[in-house]
DNA sequence: AGATAATGTAAACGACTGTTTAATTTATCG
DNA sequence: CGATAAATTAAACAGTCGTTTACATTATCT
C-alpha cells in the first residue's frame, strides 16, 4: 500500500494463500452448483469439497448469493458463435451444443438449474435478454430478427435442458452426425428466417 | 366395508372433510409448486396458503415428494396436440404455447423448475421420454423420428423456459401473430423432417 | 347414549440452512 | 525477534426444513 517495492518478492506465479483458498472455493462452487442447483446447493458441500472451513466462504464473498455470482456469472461467451458468417451459424452453434463437459463445471446447466430459482432468474434473464438475444438478433437479417433470435436461444437452451439436466434418451443416444446435422439445420433456418414454407 | 348400503346417505356432491382439505393442499401446493421450485418451496407455505396444519400434509400425502406427485403428476396430455393430421401439428402446438395461465398453476412450469432438482430430475425425465417423445416420434414419418421429436420437445420446453419460467422480453412482447407463426413454422419443419437444405 | 374411527391441532423432533463471533494459527515485515 | 496483519479454525447463532408424536376435536354408526 505504501509502494510498489513492498511486494517485489510476491512472484506473480505465487498467489497468496487467500486467492488459492477462495480459487479452491470458487472451483467447488462451480462444480456443486451444476450438480446440484442454486436452492439444493449447502455451502457446507461446497466447503467441504474444496477442502475448506465453511465460514471462509462467507469472508470472501459476502453471502451465497455473491459467491454464486462469482462462480457462475450470468456472462455468455457470444464471440465464436458470432464470429463468422451468419449463413454457418446453425453448424457453429451444433458443434458447441454437442461439446462435452470436461471438468464437471457447465455453466449453460449451473444457469439453467438456476434458473428454476425465483432468486436467480432475474438476473439470469436479464443477461440473457441483453449479452445474448440482442447481440444474435443485431446480426440476422429480415424481420421479426429479436423474435428468431429467441426462438434461437429457446431451442439452444431447451437442447441442453433435455441432454445435460434431464438426459432424456432421444438426444443422448449416440446418434452422433444425424442429430447434429438436424439441429444445425433447424437453428440455420431461424437464422435465415424460414419463408412461409410450401404447403 | 360390510356392505354398500352403509354409506348410502353419503351423497356424491358432499365430499368428506378429509378429501376436501386434501384437495385444498393439492391447489394451493400447485400454485406454490408453480411459483417457487421443488426445493424452494416449504411446506408451511404451502399449509398457510391451503389454510391448513402443516401436519395434514405428512398424513394425507406421506412426504413432500409424495405430495409433488399428487400434485404435479409428471403426465402431460397428449391427446389433443396428437389428434388431427400431422401437416397441422405446428400450428396446433403453437396455438397451446400461447395459451396464458388462468388460475396460478402452470404445470409445464412446475415441471420445468422441478427439473432442475437432482430429486425430481429423473422421474420428469422418464415421463418425457415414455409419455411424450416416444408418442410424438410415433406419429412422425421420415428418418430420425425420435431424434426430430426431441427436438421439437426441446424447442417447446425452451420456449416455455424462456416465456413463462423467465419472461425473456424478445418472446413476451405482444408480437402476436409473428412470433405465433414463427413457432408454427419451425415446429412443422421439424415434423415434415426437413431435407438438406439447398446450400 | 356410548363406542369407534376419522380428522384436526399444537408442539416438539433432529437435522440442516446461511451467517457471525471470537479465538487461534500462520505469514509478513520493521 | 517482536509486532502487525492476514488467514484459518471451531463453535455457536437464530431460522427453517420435513416429519413425528401425543393429544383434542369432530363425525359416524350400532
Amino acid at each position: 500500500m505504501v509502494g510498489s517495492t513492498d511486494t517485489i518478492n510476491e512472484e506473480v506465479s505465487e498467489p497468496s494463500a487467500g486467492s488459492r483458498t477462495s480459487a479452491a472455493i470458487l472451483e467447488a462452487a462451480r462444480c456443486q452448483f451444476t450438480e446440484t442447483s442454486f436452492d439444493g446447493t449447502g455451502l457446507r458441500a461446497i466447503a467441504d469439497r474444496a477442502g475448506v472451513n465453511v465460514a471462509l466462504i462467507s469472508r470472501y464473498f459476502g453471502s451465497k448469493e455473491g459467491l454464486f455470482l462469482a462462480a457462475v456469472p450470468p456472462r455468455i461467451d457470444m464471440r465464436y458463435l458470432l464470429a463468422g458468417p451468419m449463413q454457418d451459424f446453425g453448424e457453429r452453434a451444433a458443434g458447441i451444443m454437442e461439446m462435452k463437459v470436461v471438468r464437471g463445471f457447465d455453466p449453460v446447466v449451473a444457469l439453467i438449474r438456476a434458473a428454476a430459482s425465483p432468486a436467480c432468474g432475474p438476473a439470469i434473464r436479464g443477461a440473457l435478454d441483453s449479452q445474448v438475444i440482442a447481440p444474435l438478433a443485431m446480426r440476422l437479417d429480415g424481420p421479426d430478427a429479436e423474435i428468431r433470435a429467441g426462438l434461437i436461444v429457446a431451442q439452444m437452451t431447451g437442447y441442453d435442458l433435455m441432454v445435460r439436466v434431464l438426459g432424456v434418451a432421444a438426444l443422448t443416444s449416440p446418434a452422433g452426425g444425424a442429430r447434429r446435422d438436424l439441429l444445425a439445420n433447424i437453428l440455420q433456418q431461424l437464422v435465415d428466417g424460414t419463408p412461409s414454407p410450401p404447403r
